[in-house]
DNA sequence: CTTATTCCCTGATTGC
DNA sequence: TGCAATCAGGGAATAA
């Protein structure tokens, strides 16, 4: 599943691959209904081909792609999809959802098993802003915005931080790693931590998305970076998926819970 | 405002 | 072993 550091990762790969390049030719699948959003898929095939890459940023999860005459095509991968790049050839694929071709002969295409990725193209995203919460590795996100917003919070902590109005960009892999580095259990509810605990918390979060990020994401199934790539972090996480085997810590058999609808996986005698 | 639930989609996993 | 039922997941929509 991608997260921040996954999009981060492949923002990084394509911004010095594409930017220049300018989009000659697209095509939607007619297979995937939901996943051109505003407009029909002929109409976006047709208002982006001729359109130049000019810059890639990234939101929370989304992919931003910012074209000539200002508009931007946005991305987001939910689940399964993946934004492949390839300097010569058409990825294979009976997922595939998206093609461009771009001026240099490559291809910027996307695969999607599940359907559940979207895509736009619009010249004001303002709309995104106001579901979007800060970005975890940015000046804005403090030990003191957190601690404001986890006081309005009595659901589980899990919750929150999966919440992307709440902090843009987490979800079910770093929650997870971000708690146990912390040391406070998913279960424990938002606006009873400490002060103390909340500041252990945001270094945790930046801790386990930066770890991430060092390694290029993670790859449990079905993630894979614009070059069709593994990351490696799935090597390296202390408790996402390790149900029933020892924590590193102390020894305890990592445990699974459904928490806030998401399974959640947590040391029970380290989180707290 | 928050929180819980359902839905989308299909391969993988679980259960009998 | 085999087949059906359930699961997984992000986020939108809906309900409370």
């Amino acid at each position: 599943m991608p997260e921040l550091p996954e999009v981060e990762t492949i923002r990084r790969d394509l911004l010095p691959i594409v930017v220049g390049r300018t989009i000659t030719e697209a095509w939607v699948s007619s297979n995937a209904p939901r996943l051109i959003q505003l407009l029909p898929p002929d109409e976006f095939c047709r208002q982006i081909a001729g359109r130049r890459i000019e810059d890639i940023e990234r939101r929370g999860k989304y992919l931003l792609f910012r074209l000539d005459g200002g508009l931007t095509w946005g991305v987001h991968l939910r689940m399964t999809g993946r934004l492949l790049h390839n300097a010569s050839a058409c990825p294979e694929s009976p997922y595939l959802r998206v093609t461009f071709r771009l001026d240099d002969g490559a291809w910027l295409c996307f695969v999607d098993l599940r359907k559940f990725g979207t895509m736009w193209l619009v010249d004001d995203e303002a709309f995104m802003w106001s579901k979007l919460g800060p970005e975890p590795l940015g000046e804005e996100f403090t030990p003191t915005y957190l601690h404001a917003l986890l006081k309005r919070r009595s659901g589980p902590i899990k919750g929150t931080l999966l919440d992307q109005k709440a902090i843009a960009g987490i979800g079910n892999i770093y929650a997870d790693e971000a708690l146990f580095i912390a040391g406070i259990s998913p279960k424990r509810a938002a606006n009873t931590l400490s002060k103390r605990r909340v500041e252990r918390l945001h270094a945790a979060i930046r801790e386990a998305l930066e770890l991430a990020l060092g390694d290029r994401g993670s790859s449990f199934r079905d993630y894979l970076d614009a070059s069709g790539r593994e990351g490696g972090h799935q090597l390296k996480v202390k408790v996402f998926r390790r149900t029933g085997q020892p924590c590193y810590v102390c020894g305890s058999a990592i445990k699974r819970a459904k928490v806030a609808g998401r399974s959640t996986h947590f040391c029970p005698r380290c989180q707290r």
